[in-house]
DNA sequence: GTCCAGGGTAAGC
DNA sequence: GCTTACCATGGA
């Protein structure tokens, strides 16, 4: 076990934040999977506990919690007269920008169209159960781009994807024949990340930002979904200048989204 | 039973 | 370029 003191970051908040499908509550603390990986979490104040291996944490869940940045500063960065950012950021300020598996997110933010987020969870574990690889006890790994890409669509019609099979299909062949997506793209800029995130049948800005935001760490991506259009309509007028928070508006896209449905519960 | 969900595509202007 | 109908399904 591993135990770290670190301010704003909250594994509650971050399994609950709409960025991850696959951490949930497990025995007193958290179990994360992503890469096959598997880990627990425990949290008492600032004292997360980490049950890995040094190698796994230093190697994989340090980057994959993005620990290495201070989120103080995008706080602190907050203009005063903002008074729901200022809430927002109060409310989930243990929330971080995760370095997640770049396919697993593709496909996660592919289902999620039109989904809420337990519905978007069940999908995602469906596909894991049916097609990943089995990793201890009832855990299973997100399968691979080339695992699906030779699923049938019948195949995966049990997975509860809907019209959403053929896009997933397709995005799994695509990233299965390594000749667009994935390791390589990290060198590009984030327009054209965005351009080729956009190519995929399925694939819109929308969920092109999610991906950026979550899997590439592009945190200037601003996914703009039905939550964040009813908070900027709401609290902005319309129109949220994200030129504000140059180069990290994505950071407090999170913590508008956290902030505007936890009030509409 | 009804409503809505971290939208996208294709067709029509 | 910009609207609009339609998309399949699960969870609340």
């Amino acid at each position: 076990m591993i135990k770290k003191i670190i301010k704003n970051f909250d594994i509650a908040q971050i399994a609950d934040s709409g960025q991850c499908f696959r951490i949930n509550p497990c025995d007193g603390g958290y179990i994360a999977i992503a890469d096959g990986k598997i880990l627990r979490v425990y949290q008492d104040g600032e004292t997360i506990s980490f049950d890995c291996s040094m190698t796994d944490f230093e190697s994989y869940w340090s980057n994959y919690f993005d620990l290495n940045t201070d989120y103080e500063l995008y706080i602190k960065s907050i203009p005063s007269d903002d008074d729901f950012l200022t809430s927002a950021a109060k409310y989930g300020g243990g929330i971080r920008i995760l370095n997640q598996p770049k396919f697993e997110t593709l496909i996660s933010f592919i289902i999620s169209q039109r989904k809420s987020i337990p519905a978007i969870k069940s999908a995602v574990e469906s596909l894991c159960r049916n097609f990943g690889e089995q990793i201890d006890d009832e855990l299973y790994a997100f399968p691979s781009a080339q695992t699906l890409a030779s699923c049938s669509e019948d195949e995966l019609s049990k997975c509860g994807l809907g019209y959403r099979i053929p896009y997933v299909k397709k995005a799994s062949i695509a990233s299965a024949e390594g000749n667009s997506l994935l390791e390589g793209f990290e060198k590009l800029t984030d327009e054209e990340l965005t351009d080729g995130l956009l190519k995929l049948h399925g694939v819109g800005v929308k969920v092109a930002n999610c991906v950026m935001l979550f899997a590439y760490h592009r945190i200037a991506a601003f996914p703009e979904d039905v939550w964040i259009k009813r908070t900027v309509d709401t609290y902005y007028g319309g129109n949220f200048d994200t030129k504000i928070y140059d180069g990290y508006a994505g950071v407090m896209q999170q913590y508008m989204f956290y902030y505007i449905r936890s009030l509409n519960r």
